[in-house]
RNA sequence: GGGCCCGUGGUCUAGCUGGUUAUGACAUCGCCCUUACACGGCGGGGAUCACGCGUUCGAAUCGCGUCGGGCCCA
């Protein structure tokens, strides 16, 4: 009596693994001998909880690191946690009902700790519980003073290599948050505003211009029009007065301004957009901040200082349309820079702030000397590269963050960046043990701005690969997974600073995966309430179902949608398994020197070329051909064709034949689980191990033999399926008992499967039965002749299709068929065409099935 | 406005270094409780491979264009 249960308990078996495998077989060994394979797995970003979007990437990266693993490769798969940023800052104020402000800066950071902590717990709960091999021996979590020692050395590394300065520069402000940001934070959404038109008075006459931000008049400092533009040739050169602020601008000329556009008159002011910034550095023009911080106008602003922007603009506008300076106003779509975080409305402010130089031509040299998967993907990173219009700011103006490790003397200002060897340290806490190197003051100013989280992630590959305190630098990585929407980011970033630190590119290869997509084909949100917990699957259908959609999901870098009927036909791939493995138990076994029947070695050679599939396909990173080819060979091969094949033996009496077939299912089922313990490590262990007592995640690899299918097994196994055909059209039961069955083949067929199946007696012959063989078809093979006839093809097909298929099947036999073209006779091999032939029984008391180059017949 | 990707039965998807009847899953229909599995087995129906033009003896597959969708950016 089995004590399998009928149904696969998912839930017991998974969370019964969770709870004793033994992690540490996971950890990387700094003494192996063995080839490293390290993975440069991109810290998440810690608040909220763990969803599908994550499981997906780190589904992809648990497949390969359990396939590495098993191909021999020390591996190391480390997690890390990019905690710092703005989003939790503004978690923290909304839980304690703050702003960051009302607490000193240690105790605010402090809150932030404490909430980040609480995160990682649960994501710790939620990857343990999808199986994932995490090597937890090389964690790393970037606010710990372990971690940003290694961000500050970064910086301290990075300025002494001139790649870090401070300067006055436009950056990306957002007024609301009280800090610059960089251009991947950037959002760009279209909003409807108003296009004023205005006059600018000139010497003779006047100019009229067109904007959108009338509010940035206090800041205007040219006004430019189009060199090839006739209607404003005399002015160029000339000033032009700003109305309400009463001070001159020049007029410039500059092939960029859209003649079209407006009056075909711009306005330089700054700074309204980047545009401005590029003409505003490219003409040397003077710098008139009128927004301040905080996004209100400046006294430059006269009548305004004081006020919002927005509050600006409207007043602006009615005071300039009360003094008629406004004639003309229209709607305008516009794309706004908002903050990605806030929403706000970004302006472009000139501050002091530290940045670090961008070699864009670098970088894209170094992502050629990168594997990209896909490779269409490298080209959005040099997109970006190229878009890229200057320096990356990495100061901002928060607290939860790494500081920067410098200090300003307070009498001659000089600027003073930390030794290495005092990291790490806050400024603000700590006072340099040196005196200023210009004035010898022992007085400093702490920097009070801190680290672009960037700075932080953007070593992942160096801190996991044991910079910059190992002497065997494992550098370069091996892989870095991650989703198509950072590459601008991460990808670039990490691509700079690997280059910029230690001279090496990051990874050999990148893996490229798409977004998860809810039921509806969007993005998963929770706005659109399209959310599926990972939880609800594990609840429903188990963690290995969950992953079996991942690698379900298409070719990597393709988005995939969840969709929960991939769930369920993972579930029922489980229990299919489930049933083969309760089925096999009881009577399979392990019998060393069983000798193969022909039926045998059909399933092992099956077995062998799933072994070359799935290995060719992991090593591609193609995980939806690996899980297809192990449903197919687990469903079709074993279960529906092998196993019905050889039940009566395994059934039946002692003896070799039946040895052969425990042996065979034996290990059929043991390299099954081995092929598939990537992919679905739980099933794969509870089959692996309750047969062999050893954990499937500490053996290695199958490999593939070279065994060849028997083309005897196979023609059985057809002709199995024809019989059974054979029965369900004649409306007869599977097990019914046929008078007799007489096979023909030249493959000497065993007939000791065939009966079992049959459920009745099988007579095997060499030969041909004495049976009427009617051509009654002939079939044009295209593929011989299109390459050999080129334009003639179309002609011949038409002349064959028209033969008497019994004359045409007699030329073949001949070795040359003629074909007659009416203006000419072409000569054809006998491969060039095939044959549909019916067999009739000629009156005999059988059916006849044919089936490949066998003939059965079925006596009635 | 630019770049990249995509458009295959009702739904999702494979194929895309061109070779005649296009893969699989889910759904659907018919038959079958055949001593592992009805979350199963057997069989069937269902796609002018978005559209147009072109290259070719031959195009889902290659090229150009149009339309539609997504992502990244301006």
């Amino acid at each position: 009596m089995s004590e399998v249960s009928k149904e696969y308990n998912f839930k017991q078996a998974e969370e019964k693994w969770v709870a004793s495998w033994d992690s540490s077989v996971y950890y990387f060994d700094w003494e192996s001998k063995k080839p490293q394979y390290i993975i440069d797995t991109p810290p998440p970003y810690p608040t909220g909880n763990f969803h599908i979007g994550n499981a997906l990437n780190w589904c992809y990266i648990d497949f390969v690191a359990r396939y590495k693993r098993m191909r021999g490769f020390n591996v190391m798969f480390p997690q890390g946690w990019d905690c710092h940023g703005l989003p939790t800052e503004v978690k923290v104020e909304e839980i304690n009902h703050i702003t960051k402000n009302q607490v000193p800066r240690e105790e605010f950071r402090r809150l932030c700790e404490k909430l980040t902590d609480e995160a990682i717990e649960r994501f710790h709960l939620s990857m343990g519980r999808l199986g994932l091999s995490i090597d937890w021996s090389n964690e790393y979590v970037t606010m710990k003073p372990e971690y940003y020692v290694k961000t500050q050395t970064s910086f301290v590394q990075m300025h002494e290599h001139g790649l870090i300065y401070r300067e006055d520069h436009p950056v990306n402000w957002c007024p609301r948050c009280g800090t610059a940001i960089a251009f991947a934070e950037v959002e760009y959404d279209s909003r409807t505003t108003s296009l004023n038109y205005m006059r600018f008075q000139a010497e003779d006459g006047y100019l009229e211009i067109a904007t959108s931000r009338p509010e940035l008049l206090p800041a205007c400092v040219a006004v430019a029009v189009n060199p090839e533009d006739e209607r404003y040739s005399k002015f160029i050169g000339k000033n032009v007065r700003v109305p309400i602020f009463d001070y001159d601008v020049p007029v410039l000329a500059d092939p960029v301004v859209d003649t079209k556009f407006g009056t075909g008159v711009v306005m330089i002011c700054t700074f309204g957009d980047k545009q401005d910034v590029r003409w505003w550095m490219e003409h040397h023009l003077p710098l008139r901040q009128a927004i301040d911080r905080n996004g209100r106008l400046t006294n430059i602003a006269g009548p305004y200082v004081g006020l919002s922007v927005d509050e600006t603009k409207k007043k602006i506008i009615q005071d300039m349309l009360g003094e008629k300076i406004i004639f003309k106003q229209e709607p305008l779509e516009q794309n706004v820079g908002l903050c990605w975080r806030c929403k706000t409305p970004i302006e472009i402010l000139s501050e002091r702030q530290w940045f670090v130089k961008i070699n864009p031509e670098e970088i894209k040299k170094t992502a050629d000397e990168i594997e990209w998967i896909p490779p269409h993907m490298k080209v959005r990173l040099k997109n970006w590269a190229d878009a890229v219009e200057w320096d990356w700011c990495i100061s901002r103006q928060r607290i939860f963050a790494t500081p920067i490790p410098v200090w300003y003397c307070k009498s001659c200002g000089e600027v003073l960046v930390a030794k290495v060897e005092w990291l790490p340290l806050d400024p603000n806490q700590t006072k340099p043990p040196a005196k200023c190197s210009k004035c010898g003051s022992d007085e400093f100013i702490p920097e009070h701005d801190v680290l672009d989280t960037w700075m932080d992630s953007s070593i992942s590959a160096l801190a996991v690969a044991g910079w910059p305190d190992r002497k065997d630098l494992r550098m370069p990585t091996q892989l870095r997974p991650q989703g198509h929407d950072i590459i601008r980011t991460w990808a670039f970033y990490t691509i700079l600073r690997s280059k910029s630190l230690v001279g090496m590119k990051p990874w050999d290869t990148i893996l490229i995966n798409g977004m998860a997509l809810g039921e509806d084909g969007h993005k998963m949100s929770k706005s659109l309430n399209n959310f599926i917990r990972p939880e609800e699957v594990f609840e429903t259908n188990g963690a290995d179902a969950l992953r079996q959609w991942a690698a379900m999901g298409g070719s990597p870098g393709n988005d995939i949608q969840f969709q929960w009927k991939e769930i369920t036909a993972a579930g029922r791939f489980q229990q299919k398994l489930w049933s083969i493995y309760r089925f096999s138990l009881p009577l399979m076994a392990r019998v060393d020197g069983a000798v193969p029947g022909q039926v045998d070695r059909w399933l092992l050679g099956e077995l062998d070329r799933l072994i070359k599939t799935t290995t060719d396909a992991m090593d591609r990173f193609q995980f939806d051909e690996t899980i297809k080819a192990i449903r197919a060979f687990a469903w079709d091969v074993l279960a529906d064709n092998y196993i019905e094949l050889v039940k009566a033996r395994l059934y039946g009496a002692d003896g070799p034949e039946k040895k052969a077939a425990q042996n065979t299912l034996y290990t059929a089922l043991v390299t099954l689980s081995r092929l598939m313990a990537p992919i679905t490590p739980f099933i794969s262990e509870e089959v692996f191990s309750s047969l062999t007592g050893k954990s499937v995640h500490v053996q290695d690899w199958p490999t593939a033999l070279n065994i060849e299918i028997d083309p005897a097994g196979e023609a059985i196994k057809e002709i199995a399926a024809a019989i059974r055909r054979y029965k369900s059209e004649k409306g007869k039961a599977l097990n019914a008992q046929l008078p007799g069955i007489v096979v023909y083949s030249d493959l000497k067929l065993e007939t000791i499967d065939l009966q079992g199946v049959a459920n009745s007696a099988v007579e095997s012959r060499t030969g041909k039965p004495e049976v009427e063989m009617k051509p009654v078809a002939v079939k044009p093979q295209m593929k011989v002749l299109g390459p050999k006839f080129k334009d003639k093809s179309g002609r011949i097909i038409k002349a064959l299709s028209g033969m008497d298929p019994v004359q045409a099947a007699a030329q073949k036999a001949a070795g040359i068929i003629r074909v007659d073209l009416g203006s000419e006779v072409v000569e054809v091999g006998p491969e060039a065409v095939e044959l549909v032939v019916e067999t009739l029984s000629a009156g005999e008391a059988v059916d006849i099935l044919t089936v490949g180059n066998s003939t059965v017949l079925v006596r009635k």
